[in-house]
DNA sequence: TATATTTAGTTAGCCTTGCTAACTAAATAT
DNA sequence: ATATTTAGTTAGCAAGGCTAACTAAATATA
């Protein structure tokens, strides 16, 4: 990790004062997330996948046959990490890379009737945990998570809010 | 990661017809909760700690002074993964190690002042850009989310979802 | 009491996952 | 026709994951 510097003053405890009502939402439903993520993830070791390789191969399944730098933007890494983790999904015949017609510079990944089936098996079993969960709480609740989860997914779909400064 | 074979047979699509009602909303509470945090993790660049530093650092801050063990599990990783990484957050003045009295076998983490300013700066990036988001939302769904957020919190919190066949 | 077992953590040594720098090859601009 | 840009790879290093084997303290047992 590259060693980045940060100064700030602001050492006081997260004052509940002057903040903007949004604010304690974004808290809540902040680690709400991250408990419930993590709460889920220990049905991954089934897969007998890695954490790095079961999210690449779902973005390869959900996203369609995709270029290998989407796949690294959608990851949040560099290039390099993405043939590395292509060419093992690969040898594991989860995936297929095949040559973009159009530009033969771009290599395609989708992937194999393998990789989705092992994919969505590992989906299930997340989600088969998280709905054990949901069974327990009364259909007022549950609708009312539904409703939330539409909400949040049009939230941080089709782009990351804007960081300031950004010119529309 | 050690090679686990899986073996099945349902290679069919995702039928909607006879799953239970839970389930919806599980895959879009699941697939929304991702989706979030992929979202706004770009804001941990700037922290300069690798993910998996911030995510030992972030327990150690809200779980107080805590073995090392508890420190592992919480992590779902082996207690030499977590040797090392507390061990070089050290180094970086980040947290301190504390033998236990009573049991002297335990070493208690605690962070640092500058630990703990290093986290809540980072959780402050994080939450602003969430509530940039949620401040477009109208008033009502706020009040949702916020709400959807707390079951979720209690729904994840305690321990995960008993696995079929725990005896109460 | 003395010995055996269990528990908490570390060390050693191995793969995987991340990075940057430097490259090849195709597409595009000059 | 050449130069630049873009997509991806290779090489090589640091960090993060694991298992196996160890030390030391606590607890159980003979």
């Amino acid at each position: 990790m590259p060693q980045r510097r940060r100064q700030s003053a602001d050492t006081s405890a997260s004052s509940a004062s002057s903040a903007p009502p949004e604010f304690a939402a974004a808290n809540t439903l902040h680690s709400a997330a991250i408990r419930l993520l993590r709460a889920i993830r220990v049905e991954d070791r089934a897969s007998g996948l890695s954490g790095p390789r079961l999210s690449a191969l779902s973005v390869i399944v959900f996203g369609g046959p995709l270029p290998m730098a989407a796949l690294a933007a959608a990851e949040q890494v560099q290039p390099p990490t993405i043939t590395r983790l292509v060419r093992e999904l690969e040898r594991d015949g989860l995936v297929e890379r095949v040559r973009d017609a159009d530009d033969r510079r771009v290599l395609r990944v989708r992937a194999t009737a393998r990789g989705r089936q092992v994919m969505e098996e590992g989906r299930r079993r997340r989600v088969a945990r998280l709905a054990a969960g949901l069974k327990a709480l009364p259909p007022a609740d549950r609708k009312l998570l539904a409703r939330a989860a539409e909400l949040i997914e049009r939230l941080a779909r089709p782009e990351p809010p804007a960081p300031p400064g950004t010119p529309p």
